[in-house]
DNA sequence: AAGCCTTTCCTTTTT
DNA sequence: GGAAAGGCTT
């Protein structure tokens, strides 16, 4: 049975593809890695592997797939019953339902630590911590420990999480980890470490766990051989994409599931490696193969199907520049006469209006918005683009940067369900007391350590006295508690329980809660997918919605909409047209990557990633001043911008240069309103 | 003890 | 242009 769905792969990608099937039923292979390039069909690739393995007689229900978002698991699953269906027919659904062990790595621990609870003494109902809330945490015990009043200042509460958080990923010890990446807090390293012993015995004491516990509660329990190999045991078949954004814990993991490497693939490519700063290391894949007696196999997709080869030489002689050379380079057939653009603007309004123009032409010659997208290294980059977007009516959606669940009222929200699933945690417990009129810090952290200490926390909430001056609002509180604690509201029903509560809150605490409550209502919208309170609060927090939009709400699908996005959250996305704002030296690099050359290569290759994510068009903007913030809405303090270091002379020759707008009357006449002279001063210094 | 007001610092990327 | 710490009033 020659298999139609292979046909259209290139030898390489068959070999990848193909790769351990020997026979019907004769699926398991020693350990594979694939090196694959921006736009060498990676993704359809690794998901005709899946389905192959399937086809040949491989039960869906023993592999695990771990992808680097939810959302990449998602597409691939959709894949793989696409392919599968060539072959099985409407069955194909059924086998690919069983693809149940799909997802990325922080989702696929919380489920099997939910499983493995009771055995490496876990209560099965902990709620996990987003970054913002295991701020908060390190900042109560950073209080508590009075760390807060130090004679010089202590590091804030997201640097001492950032900190712990790489000595966790990096399996590096605290002392190690200060020297090579905080040198300016090293004096502290005591204080830190009774720090982060404290904050590990909050986490405990409160039954939460934080992203990294997911890994690190999940490195421990495989770390025991009986456990590795009963977890290990349950799936024939790992396959993780994006590796070369894996760090060493989770890479811990996976070498305690599979030691010999028996059935693992992994995939990924190190010329994409931009994730170090959540302590990611390419060593991971530069090493893999070498992990292994006899080495892994290697397999290299470097032909791109993706973008056209005058994008691809210029992404490659970027790249070439990269102090440590890569495995490879790639290649195309896509001929083009058209070079990428390198655009120099006067500033950042230019760069805005230029955009819009460009976009709004390209759709009246049959581009729709979604084939095009503006990508830019910090989301706050894109803020007088959003602006004239909106100002145009140019409907946009934008990934990256500031979410949904960052907003306070949707904390609260979240809080409130968190709070009944979990009276133990501290910080929804603070947040929710805190809305409540008289009571502050004080009588919050007695009412907590009340009910932390009993076993029966919710009988014991409900025998604490109303504080004084809280009037009706401290019975409303118990009484929403106990409510959803007893589900009689069931789910998503509880969330309009909660919501009824809060609402006169918010209306208190807010100036515009009437666009709050906006959100509320879509966040029970969302609610109601879901099939309980905890897989709700679990997988939002894992897996949280990624774009926020112009208009409210998200947009539908078949609506049309430009994407904005950060390089980061483009990854593993191609569009027809590309525009990258900011190309200049602070941009990216980033002012804040350019200390360690390890960063500064990160920072390149950003660079290359972003420009690969483009099909047939590619525009680098350079505006050449940049207004300074801080200052008033007329104050003209600004600064000139160089090109980024990373296109330097040398790379000139792939480009189209060219300057916008080309010289007119109005753009005269604007330069010349831009220019501002204090004539006072000119006046006084006259005389000096 | 709570809640409001002022001052000072810092300003990325995300599961 | 926002967050966090400190100070002042009720």
């Amino acid at each position: 049975m020659a298999a139609a769905y292979l046909e259209k792969l290139n030898d390489r990608q068959r070999d990848a593809v193909e790769f351990g099937v020997t026979a019907p039923g004769e699926t398991i292979a020693g350990p594979l890695l694939i090196i694959a390039g921006a736009g060498s069909g990676k993704t359809n690739t690794l998901a005709h592997r899946v389905a192959h393995l399937i086809v040949n007689g491989a039960d869906p229900r023993r592999i695990l797939l771990m992808t680097f978002s939810r959302r990449a698991a998602t597409e691939m699953a959709r894949r793989v019953e696409r392919i599968c269906a060539q072959v099985l027919g409407a069955n194909a659904s059924v086998a690919t339902d069983a693809l149940t062990w799909a997802g990325t790595f922080h989702g696929i621990g919380a489920r099997l630590l939910r499983i493995y609870a009771e055995q490496i003494g876990l209560n099965a109902d902990f709620t996990i911590h987003d970054r913002e809330d295991s701020a908060d945490l390190m900042n109560l015990v950073r209080h508590e420990l009075g760390f807060s009043k130090t004679e010089t200042r202590f590091p804030t509460k997201g640097t001492c999480l950032s900190i712990y958080s790489r000595a966790v990923n990096s399996e590096t010890p605290l002392g190690e980890v200060l020297r090579a990446h905080y040198p300016w807090v090293s004096g502290w390293e005591e204080q830190l470490k009774e720090l982060f012993s404290c904050y590990v015995g909050a986490k405990q004491a409160q039954n939460v766990l934080d992203y990294d516990d997911l890994l690190l509660y999940w490195a421990q329990t495989v770390s025991v051989p009986e456990l590795a190999e009963d977890i290990g045991g349950r799936f024939d078949h790992v396959l993780v994409d994006e590796y070369q954004d894996t760090n060493r814990l989770q890479s811990s993991v996976l070498m305690a599931l599979k030691p010999g490497g028996r059935g693992l693939t992994v995939v990924g490519d190190d010329a994409q490696s931009i994730y170090s700063f959540r302590a990611a290391t390419v060593r991971n894949i530069l090493d893999f193969p070498g992990t292994f007696t006899p080495p892994a196999d290697v397999i290299t997709l470097d032909r791109n199907y993706r973008s056209t080869q005058t994008i691809l030489a210029a992404a490659n002689g970027v790249i070439d520049l990269a102090r440590e050379r890569f495995t490879k380079n790639l290649w195309t057939e896509r001929q083009s006469p058209e070079r990428p653009k390198l655009l120099a603007v006067a500033d950042e309004a230019d760069q805005a209006r230029y955009i819009v123009e460009k976009v709004l032409e390209n759709r009246e010659i049959g581009m729709t918005l979604k084939q095009q997208a503006v990508l830019f290294r910090t989301s706050s980059h894109s803020g007088p683009l959003e602006v004239e977007l909106t100002r145009r009516n140019i409907p946009f959606v934008k990934f990256g940067g500031l979410k949904f669940l960052d907003s306070a009222h949707v904390k609260d929200m979240l809080a409130v369900l968190r709070f009944a699933q979990n009276p133990r945690d501290r910080v929804a417990g603070f947040r929710l007391l805190h809305m409540i009129p008289g009571v502050g810090p004080q009588t919050a952290g007695k009412i907590l350590d009340a009910i932390a200490t009993d076993p029966e926390p919710l009988t014991a909430l409900a025998e604490i006295p109303a504080p004084p001056r809280s009037g009706d609002n401290w019975r409303d509180f118990v009484t929403l508690i106990e409510g959803l604690r007893k589900q009689a509201g069931g789910w998503p029903g509880e969330i309009a329980q909660a919501r009824e509560w809060y609402e006169p809150h918010l209306d208190r605490i807010h100036e515009d809660a009437d666009t709050r409550k906006a959100d509320l209502l879509q966040l029970e919208q969302i609610a109601g997918g879901y099939p309980s309170r905890e897989r709700f609060l679990t997988e939002l927090t894992l897996d949280p919605p990624d774009a926020t939009s112009d208009q409210a709400g998200v947009p539908l699908l078949d609506e049309d909409y430009l994407i904005l996005s950060t390089i980061h959250s483009a990854k593993g996305q191609e569009w027809r047209s590309v525009f990258m704002l900011n190309v200049v030296d602070g941009c990216i690099p980033s002012d804040l990557s350019v200390g360690t050359t390890n960063e500064l290569e990160e920072e390149r290759r950003l660079l290359y990633v972003g420009m690969t994510r483009a099909k047939d068009s590619l525009t680098l903007i350079t505006p050449q001043r940049f207004f300074t913030s801080g200052q008033h809405a007329q104050g003209d303090r600004h600064v000139y911008a160089a090109r980024t270091r990373f296109i330097p002379a040398t790379l000139l020759q792939f480009f189209e240069t060219a300057s916008w707008p080309l010289v007119s009357a109005s753009a005269s006449e604007r330069s010349a309103r831009q220019i501002r002279i204090d004539v006072g001063a000119r006046m006084r210094t006259m005389w000096k």
